[in-house]
This record gives structure tokens, sequence and C-alpha cells, in this order.
DNA sequence: ATGAACCTTCCAGCATGGGGGAAGGTCAAG
DNA sequence: CTTGACCTTCCCCCATGCTGGAAGGTTCAT
């Protein structure tokens, strides 16, 4: 299977698939006699994997990480509970960021809906902020 | 005023001073007659602006749309007013794709944390994405 | 044998908000 | 007079996940 198959294959391009070997996500493919890469069915499921961890929000290092102890041999189910788990938490953190970040600028918005804008000085640029 | 001091006076360094200068999110200072950028308690302002700007999560090619505006003689409150509510549905949809996420991870959590892991198969990586 | 459609490597760049450090000029104190 | 702390411009670098393009080799059909 050459790269643009496999690409069309997975629902990504080409560049990406080079992308990912050279980010040490996708192992060195066979190469055919005159250099092109032939792959098998394996790196399908592998770059199926890649985009589920993608969707779960993981950056590709993340990923990279479990595919690296799945390469040697382990069970990666334990680091990624782990990698879920702060996932969790992170997106815990921002949720209660962005909720922050909402009442002010509805504060703010709010404010600008009731406060002539003749009393704004130019000195202060703004006084809806 | 020298950079440093602003610098110091605004909770910043002069790296990003210069930055922003060049960024056009603060005017060209005097200079001294050695070449020293020479600032007025204006600076401060608009770079006290510029934070609650950031703050309020513009990014600082917003917050410079604002300040031509009022450089250019004119009350920037509707730029603001347009700024901030589309900061808002911006805000929102970010919750709610996050809400979304935080469920999916939720459930692959929960899975992992009931799966036994000896029926990992090595081919899919990993049972839990 | 020629043209299209592949493939290869390598180098560069996007956006975002700066940071690091070199090479040199300036200013004030001791 | 020298030292140290400033300042100047300049250009390159960080992360993130790719994307574009140039210059060249291959494969396959016509």
């Amino acid at each position: 299977m050459r790269i643009g198959e496999l690409a069309d294959a997975a629902g990504t391009t080409t560049k990406t698939l080079r992308f990912y070997e050279d980010q040490g996500l996708l192992p060195s493919a066979e190469r055919t006699p005159a250099g092109y890469r032939d792959y098998t069915a394996d790196a399908l499921t592998r770059i199926g994997f890649i985009h589920r961890g993608q969707a779960a929000g993981l950056t590709l290092a993340q990923i990279r990480q479990i595919l690296d102890i799945r390469d040697h041999g382990q069970a990666p189910c334990g680091h990624v509970r782990d990698l879920l788990d702060t996932r969790l938490a992170d997106i815990d953190q921002q949720i209660a960021q962005l909720n922050d970040l909402r009442n002010t600028l509805a504060g703010l918005r709010d404010h600008a809906e009731h406060v002539e804008p003749d009393t704004c000085s130019s000195v202060d640029v703004c006084r809806y902020l």
C-alpha cells in the first residue's frame, strides 16, 4: 500500500503521514525498490488510534508515549488511565476558567449596554474594558 | 520614563513593550538624544488597557483594532460591544465543546476502570481509546 | 516515448505572544 | 577611567500540527 492510498483510506494526507513518521508516531515503513514507502494494514489501525487519541484531546506527544509503551511490548493501560485522568482534570479547569471569563465578559457586555458612550473618555481608550 | 521603568511599572518586560510597538499596539515613543525611548504616563494607561483586553480573552490583533479606532478619534464602543458579543459566543461554543469532550473522556475513563487489561489486544494498541 | 499522476527529500512558513542572546552605544557612580 | 546597568537593533527560537512548494525520480497508460 503506497502512501497516497493509505492517506485516502485513513482520511488524511500524505504530508501528514510523513509528518507522523518524522515525529515517531508511525514506524518507518518498508520501501519498494524505487524507494516508495510500502505500508501494511497495521498502519491504518495505528492511524485510527492516533485519530481517536486526538479526538480525546491528547496531543501527538501524548499519543506517541502510548504508542511507545505498546511498541515496547507493554500494555499502556495504566498510562492511558493516567493520561485520561490528567486530561479530565485539565478540562475541568479549562471549563472553570472559561466560565469565569464568561461571567466577566457578560458583566462587561451588560455594562456596555447601559452606559452612555459619551461618558467614554479617550484617555481610558474605552470605558467598557 | 525609560522602557525599563515602564516595563516594571506595567508588570511586563522591555521585550514585550518593543514587541507591542512593533505590532502597532503602542505608538512609537519619543526618543532621547541618545536614542532611548522616552515614555509618558499615557503609555502605562494604554498597557493597562491591553492587559484588560487580554484578560477578556481578546487577541492582540483585536485589541489593536480598538486602539486604532480610538486613535482615529472615534469612540470604539460599538466595535467593542461587537467584539464582546463575538467572544461570548465563542466562549459558549468552547464550553459546549469541552463539555462534550469531558463526557466522552469520562466515558472512556469509566470503561478503563472496569475492563480487564488482559483483554487488550496489542493490535488495537489500547482498548481504552 | 511522452505525459499524468504518483513518489522522494528538504526547506520554509502559518498563527500566537512573546523570549534569548549577540554586538554595540550610553549613562552614572566610584 | 572603568565598571555595571541600562539601552539600541537584529535575527533566530519556542510549541503545535500541520501545509506548500521546489527539484527531482518512478510508474503506468496511451
